[in-house]
DNA sequence: TATGCAAGCAAGTAGCCACTTGCTTGCCTG
DNA sequence: CAGGCAAGCAAGTGGCTACTTGCTTGCATA
C-alpha cells in the first residue's frame, strides 16, 4: 500500500499550498509521480481523496499533561513545546483549511482539532494545580487557557511569515511565554 | 464614484468567501449588480481588481496608545478592544488571505499589518511604563507584547469557528485577558 | 502457460474560466 | 438637437477543469 500513502501525502500537500480549487487532481497526480486516472480508481473523486488526505495529516498523537502534577514549569514546559511543534509543522495545512472553512466546513473538522483538545487538557491540569493551591484562587483558568492557547497557536501559525515578530527560537519564546504565565497565575514552583 | 466603490466592496466580499481562485469575475459582477464587462473597463483584469478590493478592504485608521500614560489599564482596554474589534470584522479577510499567503504574497502586506503596527506600538508603550517604573524591571516586554498580540489576535480570528471556547463576550474576554496580563507583568495602577 | 489485476496511455466530454469584440442604450453637456 | 461617454448585451476565444472510456502493459499467482 506505498502507492495509496504517497498519493495521499501528495494530495496533503497540494492542498496546504493551493486550497481545494487550486488542489487540481492533475497537480496531484503528478507531484505523487502516479497517472491522473489512478487517483479516481482509488479515491472515487477529487473531494473524497483530499477530504481522507487531510484527515490522515491533521491526526497527532501528542503525549497529555500527567495526571498528577510533579513540576509544573517542566511539565508545561515540554508539553508547550510539543503542541507548538505540532501546530507549527502543520501550519500551511491549518491555514489554508481556516481560510476556507465557511466554503467547505466538513473538511476540517474544527471542533475536535488538536487546538480545541489541548485547551481543555490545559485547562483541567490548570484546574487541578488550582485544588493543590498551587495558583492563587481567584484566577480566572479559562480565560488563562485561552489566553496561553492563544499565545502558543498565533506564534506557529504566524511565525514564518512575521519573522520580525519572533526573532527568538520557538524553544526560547515558548520558555518566555511560560515566565510570564507563571507570573500571571501567581504559580507556585514545587514545593521546597 | 458610487459604482466603484460597489464593486470593490464585492469583490473583497466576494474574495473573502471563496478565495482567489474562487473570487471569478461572474460573481463579482453579479454580487456588485453590475455587467461582467464593466469590471474589466474599470480595473483591467482580475488581479488588480482584487489587489485594490483588498488593500481598500484591510485598511483602517486605529486611534493610538497615548504618548504619555495616564491609566494604563483603562488605555489599554480601549486600544485592545479597538484592535479586537478591527480583527473581528476583517475575519474572513484576514483568513483567507493568510491560506494564500504562500501562492500569493503579494496580495496582502504582511509586514506592514495592522497587527504588526498595532505590536510596535504596544511594545513602545509598555517601554515607556517600564522606564516610569510602573512595570518591574526584569519582564521581557518583547515577549510580553507578543503574548498580548497573540492573544487578541487568536481570539478574534477563531472566536466564530471555535464557540465552545469563547463563552463570553468579546468586552469581558479582553477584560479577563488584561487582569491576567496586569498580573504577569506586575503592572502598578496609577499612582493612587 | 493461462488468468486476473493494477497501473499507464490516449482521447474525449461538458462545463467553467478570464478576457475580447462589436454593437446598442441612455444620460449629460455643449 | 448633436456628440461623447459610460454602461449593458450577445457571442465567442482558448485554456483549464473533473471525470470517462477503450485499450495496452506488466506482474503475480494458479
Amino acid at each position: 500500500m506505498e502507492l495509496r500513502d504517497r498519493i495521499l501525502e501528495a494530495a496533503a500537500r497540494v492542498y496546504s499550498e493551493t486550497g481545494f480549487r487550486g488542489a487540481t487532481t492533475r497537480r496531484i497526480a503528478e507531484r505523487a509521480g502516479v497517472n491522473e486516472i489512478t487517483l479516481f480508481r482509488h479515491f472515487g473523486s477529487k473531494t473524497r481523496l483530499l477530504h481522507e488526505a487531510i484527515q490522515c495529516a491533521s491526526s497527532t498523537h501528542l503525549c497529555a499533561l500527567p495526571p498528577r502534577s510533579g513540576d509544573p514549569r517542566t511539565e508545561l514546559r515540554v508539553w508547550a513545546l510539543a503542541n507548538h511543534r505540532a501546530m507549527f509543522e502543520r501550519r500551511f495545512l491549518i491555514r489554508t483549511a481556516m481560510g476556507e472553512l465557511e466554503e467547505r466546513p466538513d473538511i476540517f473538522p474544527m471542533d475536535r482539532s488538536q487546538t480545541v483538545c489541548a485547551g481543555l487538557e490545559l485547562n483541567a491540569y490548570l484546574d487541578r494545580l488550582q485544588q493543590e493551591g498551587r495558583i492563587a484562587p481567584d484566577i480566572d483558568l479559562r480565560a488563562a487557557t485561552t489566553m496561553f492557547m492563544g499565545t502558543l497557536f498565533a506564534d506557529a501559525i504566524t511565525r514564518d511569515i512575521l519573522p520580525s515578530m519572533y526573532p527568538d527560537s520557538p524553544e526560547a519564546s515558548v520558555d518566555q511565554y511560560l515566565d510570564l504565565f507563571a507570573r500571571a497565575l501567581a504559580l507556585k514552583e514545587h514545593q521546597s
